[in-house]
DNA sequence: ATCTTTGTTAACCAAATGGTTAAACCATAG
DNA sequence: CTATGGTTTAACCATTTGGTTAACAAAGAT
């Protein structure tokens, strides 16, 4: 193998482990030796790669939003109508997190640990803005395809309603007595179940 | 001032700096001498009156999420109609969490590290459960006030769009682009925004 | 072949942290 | 007044944890 083979694959081995502990127990959490047992390797590796926790957890957050980042941008900057947005988006997203389910609530929790790193992700390309969906929203009320409402409003509501239940999992399951398999069942419902709540809400 | 007040008293305090401590920082974050400093007295004071650190973190616990649980029993189990449900709880709740804005982040956080802790709490008093909430939704939409809706997907998408700003607020802030000032106005509107968007889709 | 650079490891270190202890403090019952 | 019991503190301890170091291995470069 060569050189330059050889430390990628590490570097992409410990980042690999570093993302499952680090989503599992979050920043505070997680242990620099339970991440280099995750990755099969020394920990003095992680040190030599990523220098330190805090440098291997930027790297594991910022990856973890670039994967985010793109599904929320389908639903904000692509040409087709909002009916059509919130179909997609949340038959999309759904499918997305089942198979990512740590990804929300890490990018939340660490987010509300220390706000400053939104900073860091806004640079980062593909950030989604608000603009063209909120200029759709009013397009639509006004032509009187849509019930008047508040872009942002109708931005946040879709957003709450397609995350919050990947994020508290557990509150769900434990209020609806559900196990596993029948929660899995109903976020697959949700994939229409939601998009129709939204729809009837809004449609005229 | 009385022997058993003396102790209640410090006793209050540790438990009022703990949560303090607990709620911003979590478990894994916070410092037992961060809890003392907070409650201005002796590190092993917090051993004396809790014994350790689990013990005073699920007093902290179960103590949050009995101040949650009689908000979710009145929307489930009170006698109102399913619209006045809904006006009611988004007002009360959102009025009621803004005042405890680390409330249900952190429930759901540690909900999330320690699944078990459900268990504990269900023995709680006012526990709250769905059976009669589903009923009257099956009830409502058979007499067709209600468009045919599932009882669990609403209770879902209800606390949803209710709790998840309240838990998301730095990603909602950032997306968003409005500082602290312009979230809570959002919020304030949201007590009647939210009830609408429900309403609207509910309702025949 | 040997020298140099890069990758890897075991052993080590200092600081932080949860928890303990023994002595001091203090209200009050007798 | 003082013996007693609960309360509070400073000092201490053992362990964990992030991070370092120095030696070793592997692989090109000369």
């Amino acid at each position: 193998m060569a050189k330059t083979n050889k430390n990628k694959d590490t570097e992409w081995q410990i980042l690999n482990a570093a993302e499952k502990v680090f989503q599992k127990k979050g920043m505070d959490g997680a242990r620099m030796q339970e991440i280099a047992d995750a990755a099969g390797i020394n920990k003095a590796m992680l040190h030599y790669y990523y220098r330190n926790k805090q440098l291997l957890f930027e790297a594991v957050f910022t990856n973890a939003f670039s994967l985010l980042a793109p599904q929320l941008n389908k639903i904000l900057n692509d040409d087709s109508s909002i009916e059509e947005k919130v179909k997609n988006f949340t038959h999309n997203y759904i499918s997305f997190i089942s198979k990512h389910p740590y990804l929300p609530n890490f990018i939340i929790q660490e987010l509300n640990r220390n706000p400053k790193f939104f900073e860091k992700i806004q640079q980062n390309a593909a950030f989604p803005t608000l603009e063209k969906f909120k200029n759709q929203v009013t397009l639509e009320v006004e032509k009187g395809i849509l019930k008047p409402i508040d872009g942002e409003q109708l931005f946040v509501n879709i957003i709450s309603l397609n995350i919050f239940p990947f994020v508290a999992t557990p509150l769900i399951k434990g209020f609806l007595k559900i196990d596993d398999k029948a929660f899995k069942k109903m976020m697959e419902e949700r994939k229409v179940s939601v998009s129709e709540f939204i729809i009837n809400s809004i449609k005229k």
